[in-house]
DNA sequence: GGCACTAGTAAGTATTCATTTACAAATGTT
DNA sequence: AACATTTGTAAATGAATACTTACTAGTGCC
């Protein structure tokens, strides 16, 4: 039982909630991946984190063991969400060119619906990878949509419909950055040409003509 | 005069170097922009930047207020010197068409040089451009070659080797998205891929693929 | 019901960090 | 030469921060 000081903080406690641990560590979850991708890993604070989570610092070392583990779970945690939703898409019943737009479209697509995805992706190549390079979870990060970009392009090599040779890795970065750049560095684009960037009818119209980019260019190494 | 025990530091003290204020400033300046592109802006250290500047801290409060002061004139820094560059840009001499290739060239090679351009800018925006927005060196940060991209899209429009009616800001954004981002998300984008994408002939036939993608669409918008 | 273990709370600790204080030396001005 | 100002050094300060310690309460198992 408690001694006399102690015993004093039990009629402070408010009555403890019930026990949830998977409902605890979601909310840390959640909350970090709001407060890192808001301000970076090095901008991110524990007791932050703790209070948007509404549990306690030390259930943070509990489930995640420092800071960097945190982080690590979180990038984790959404990249497993990309990788979940990339496994969904079919391409096998549209042409190479077709497919390769409605590739398109679920990048572009998943990065405006995830601007956390964005920051958080971001953040990392500002560390170099550094943390995600410690990450063992390296089938939850890999992404399956690679492998349909190559399938489109031997499947368009097959039939003809497009050049052959095609290097898949870097038409894929290409329509990433199509996808990825104007959400990335919005603020400062902002800034510089004093245009917002951020309205939505910019944006929509920014997708389509990156997408007819696409379009055209794909077209062209027919 | 020194009292008695503040006395014996000047036994301690080394002897002062000459006094050099523009040189201690600049050796801050590129102490922090080394700095804050490695790690970022909270992941910076003023007494790591002190170090690398052979300088004391005292210094850099006296010369830029406080660590933001830093930060932003490091960003100013790096932003006028692209301005300077760009103001170099002439594309008077050749076809709409060829001149948009060309700063097309000066983008992706400036950004090829500065690393550290890429890394500020990433940096800049995970904080919401927060401390370029405090910037009052406005005329430094704007950038002319979107002028230069307008001018271009109109001269083109008159010859009618372009069509008309296009839009400058969303031809610039892809423009530098395609020479950007393979850059800026190098690091995460060779862990996921397990690819290397930093190394020079990776980039280089990075860059030409990217314009030919967009080489490909100035002559389809013809 | 008792015991062992885990989830969770509250508070504390050591270190880090930006910034300030106090002062000395270099330099410019009179 | 004396004085004023600026550049620069060294150390200190207060706040912030990640993480740990000590403990309580909830829960599972026997």
């Amino acid at each position: 039982m408690a001694d006399g000081p102690k015993g004093e903080t039990t009629g402070k406690r408010q009555t403890r909630v019930r026990r949830n641990p998977e409902e605890t560590r979601r909310r840390i979850l959640e909350a970090a991946t709001e407060e890192f991708s808001a301000v970076g890993f090095e901008g991110g604070r524990i007791d932050s984190i703790a209070r948007k989570a509404k549990a306690n610092q030390r259930m943070i070392y509990h489930y995640f063991g420092d800071k960097a583990g945190l982080y690590v779970a979180v990038l984790e945690q959404a990249l497993s969400d990309l990788r979940e939703e990339e496994l969904q898409l079919t391409v096998d019943t549209f042409s190479p060119r077709e497919g390769l737009l409605r590739l398109f479209d679920f990048i572009s697509g998943h990065f405006d619906r995830h601007p956390e995805l964005v920051k958080l992706l971001s953040g990392e190549n500002l560390l170099d990878a550094a943390h995600l390079r410690r990450s063992d979870a390296t089938p939850v990060i890999s992404s399956p949509l690679l492998g349909l970009v190559t399938q489109l392009l031997e499947r368009g090599a097959a039939d003809q419909s497009l050049r052959a040779g095609l290097n898949p890795l870097h038409l894929y970065v290409s329509m990433v950055a199509l996808s990825y750049f104007h959400l990335s560095n919005a603020a400062t684009l902002s800034v510089i040409f004093t245009t917002d960037l951020r309205c939505d009818d910019w944006r929509a119209e920014h997708r389509a003509m990156a997408r007819n980019m696409l379009d055209v260019y794909l077209g062209a190494i027919a």
